[in-house]
DNA sequence: ATAAAAACATGACAAAAGTCATTTTTTAAT
DNA sequence: ATTAAAAAATGACTTTTGTCATGTTTTTAT
């Protein structure tokens, strides 16, 4: 558990639904927040708990993943440094219904419900900005399942290649003079975010490979043809 | 177009987000709200536009569904009797991600975005309302993509058939001494909720009737035995 | 009532994707 | 640095699903 992280300093903060709070809120949140580093593979919350409050993150990668009725992992979406975790179940009054685990090394917030909600009724403008969330992943969901529904494996990986790239070093993701356009999932967590088996994926991606869209470094993923992949992809413009 | 629905009277009204408001502002509402009678198969709003005010389903039964990228349909989910359309798109500030199109003879008032937006103002308890429906439809969104991951096609139809049944047979649905647990949708929109080739549902459906599981009488499906479709459905309790 | 159109049905075949078994490489731990 | 464990890769084979062609039945419109 962390002690030292300032609300008030806090870059990430800023830029999510807490931005523009009165000091007096901003201590508040300094005294109610519960700070915790989460190691690589680590759970913050189970699919099926109830939750208590939220949480936000600070640094990290985050996959948000359903368990299929066989038990296999779906990832549902992502969450990246500043996103919040568990607020759809939170304002739905609902049991969490996909679970949370660190992608790599990551500092998490929480935020008991009643601070929480305090807040939410206080500053109206956080409600509409969570509202604003939510309805961008609905808008999300719906498209994946038109991609999971029509499309061949091969178009969405080729997809999901190009999302993850956009999610982790596009705006939000790690500097310039990182491996640029690299990714790092491994390929049973890319195959549960496609929704196809762990050999197809390492399968299709020689091909890629074979087809100069990428290139395979042990793990790592290096996107070299973006062009080729959009349209792989069939995503058209 | 019509003028003589009463919303002081509607029913559908009290049993949506717009119950528990004053007189003068359901006199405000009956003054507002366009209502019009939309024939089976009419399109109330197109992906692509921009919404300007929201649509409520007095009587009918609508689908919602998107475009891929190759044009074909995917139906995204139903709204029913008392249901809101085009709700994520006004709160999202976007346009509209799918269409709206009836499966029968339908009823719907529109009210514009103005009229909505003063009534959110000054009943929070609607925006309350809308949020925890837009949380609704995101857990199902996120439930069915994974269905659609992972389940092989005739999962996915024998839990489609129960969904529909559900929808349609179940408490908004249609009363008792209609034919029960009959579904008319077409073929091609259930191989477009499901996922699938039109042939493929129609084979399947073959299957389901050869096992008892349903009986065909036309484009009519009834269901004789959910048990055993729940079964093939692989969902468990 | 009848014709035209749409929806439904079926067969044959091809393509896509999954499974299982086995080997190689990479990663992590001591 | 070495070894054990995990992840990635590959091949062979099966199953699932889609496509195309064609015939039949049901709707719908005149």
């Amino acid at each position: 558990m962390l002690q030292d992280l300032d609300c008030g300093k806090c870059i990430v903060r800023s830029s999510t639904c807490f931005s523009d709070l009165m000091p007096d809120d901003i201590g508040e949140l300094v005294e109610k927040k519960i700070s915790t580093v989460y190691k690589k593979g680590q759970t913050i919350f189970y699919e099926g708990m109830m939750p208590t409050g939220i949480y936000c993150l600070h640094s990290g990668k985050i996959k948000i993943s359903k368990r299929g009725n066989d038990g296999k992992e779906q990832i549902v979406r992502f969450v990246l440094e500043g996103g919040l975790l568990g607020i759809r179940s939170l304002m739905g009054g609902r049991k969490y219904s996909a679970s949370a685990t660190t992608l790599e090394e990551s500092v998490v917030c929480y935020i008991d419900q009643k601070t929480f909600f305090k807040l939410t009724t206080k500053y109206p403008h956080i409600s509409q900005c969570v509202m604003t969330l939510i309805c961008a992943l609905l808008e999300e969901a719906e498209a994946k399942m038109t991609s999971l529904a029509q499309k061949p494996v091969r178009e969405r990986l080729a997809e999901g290649l190009l999302i993850l790239d956009e999610l982790f070093n596009g705006e939000g993701g790690c500097k310039a003079d990182e491996q640029e356009h690299a990714l790092s999932l491994s390929r049973e967590d890319l195959a549960n975010l496609v929704g196809t088996a762990t050999e197809t994926v390492i399968r299709l991606l020689s091909d890629f490979k074979d087809e100069k869209f990428i290139e395979i470094e042990g793990r790592k993923v290096i996107l070299l043809d973006k062009e080729g992949l959009k349209k792989t992809s069939n995503n058209l413009p």
